[in-house]
DNA sequence: TGGAACTATGTGCGTGACGAATATATTCTT
DNA sequence: AAGAATATATTCGTCACGCACATAGTTCCA
C-alpha cells in the first residue's frame, strides 16, 4: 500500500502505521509514559476492549526509537519510584507521522460512514 | 493485540484487520467488483493519494474468499465484457467484521481528534 | 515474614501479510 | 500492427506480530 506522495519521505515511508503503532503513539500523545503504563492506558481508553501483549509492545517501542519517532527520557520528577520503568515521548517526527495516520484512518472511517458500514449490521 | 471479548469469535479473530484489507473491504461495501477496478476505487476514493500493489491485492482477496469474508460472483449483466475478470462481493460476514473494524478505527480516530493530534501538527 | 499477585521489561520461535519484481495474457487505442 | 493499459497471479525476502517463556523487582496481606 501506498500513501499520500505530498507527504514529505521522513513521514510517508513509516505509513501506514500498524494498528498497535499507532495504538501507542495516541496513548503517548498526552504526555511521556512507560511501557506498562502504557499498556493500562490503551486498555483504559478501549474499555478493556483493546489489549496490547507485552512482547509486541516492548518490541515495537524499541523500533519506534530506533526510528526517531519516541525518545527515552527521564522518569517524570512527579511521578518516582520503580527503577524498572523506562520513559518515552513522543519526538516531533512522531507526532507528524500519529498525525498523518489519524487523517489517513479519518478518511477511511468517513468513507465506512458515507456507506452506511458503521450503522446497518445486518441486510447483507 | 486483542480486540473487543464482546465480538463474536468469526468477527474477534480477524481484527484488526491490515489497512489493505480494510481498503478492500471499504470499496466493496457498495456492491461487487473485479479486483482491477477495486484498485482504482480505492485510488479515486483517496483522490490519488492512497494505491494498492497488485500482488498485495491479489493474494488479499484470495485470503478473503478462503476466509468467508468474499464470494467470487458473477459478472453483473449491465456491465460485461472482459473475461479475464473475477467479480467479488461482501458476504455478510465481511460486512460485520468490515463493521467492526470501523467502529474500532473511530474509536481511535475519536481519541486522536480529543488529543489534539489531527489539528496542531508543529507544537511537538 | 513469607508467599502470591502484580509490575516491568525483555527474548526466541513460528506465522502471516506485505512490497517489489516478474510473468503472462488480453483488450483498447491509435 | 504496435504499444499502452487492463487484468490476474506467483516468487522472494523482510518485517511485525502472537504466543510462550524468562527474569526480576514491588506490593500486599494473611
Amino acid at each position: 500500500m501506498t500513501t499520500d506522495p505530498t507527504l514529505p519521505e521522513d513521514i510517508r515511508n513509516h505509513l501506514p502505521l500498524t494498528p498497535v503503532v499507532f495504538e501507542i503513539l495516541l496513548a503517548l500523545s498526552d504526555g511521556e509514559r512507560h511501557g506498562y503504563a502504557l499498556m493500562q492506558a490503551v486498555e483504559e481508553r478501549t474499555g478493556g476492549a483493546v489489549r496490547l501483549h507485552a512482547g509486541t509492545l516492548y518490541r515495537a517501542l524499541a523500533r519506534l526509537v530506533e526510528a526517531g519517532c519516541l525518545d527515552e527520557v527521564d522518569p517524570p520528577a512527579a511521578e518516582e519510584a520503580d527503577e524498572r520503568r523506562r520513559y518515552y515521548a513522543l519526538t516531533s517526527l512522531g507526532r507528524r507521522i500519529g498525525a498523518a495516520e489519524a487523517r489517513r484512518l479519518e478518511s477511511q472511517v468517513g468513507a465506512a460512514r458515507a456507506q452506511g458500514l458503521l450503522e446497518g449490521l445486518e441486510r447483507a
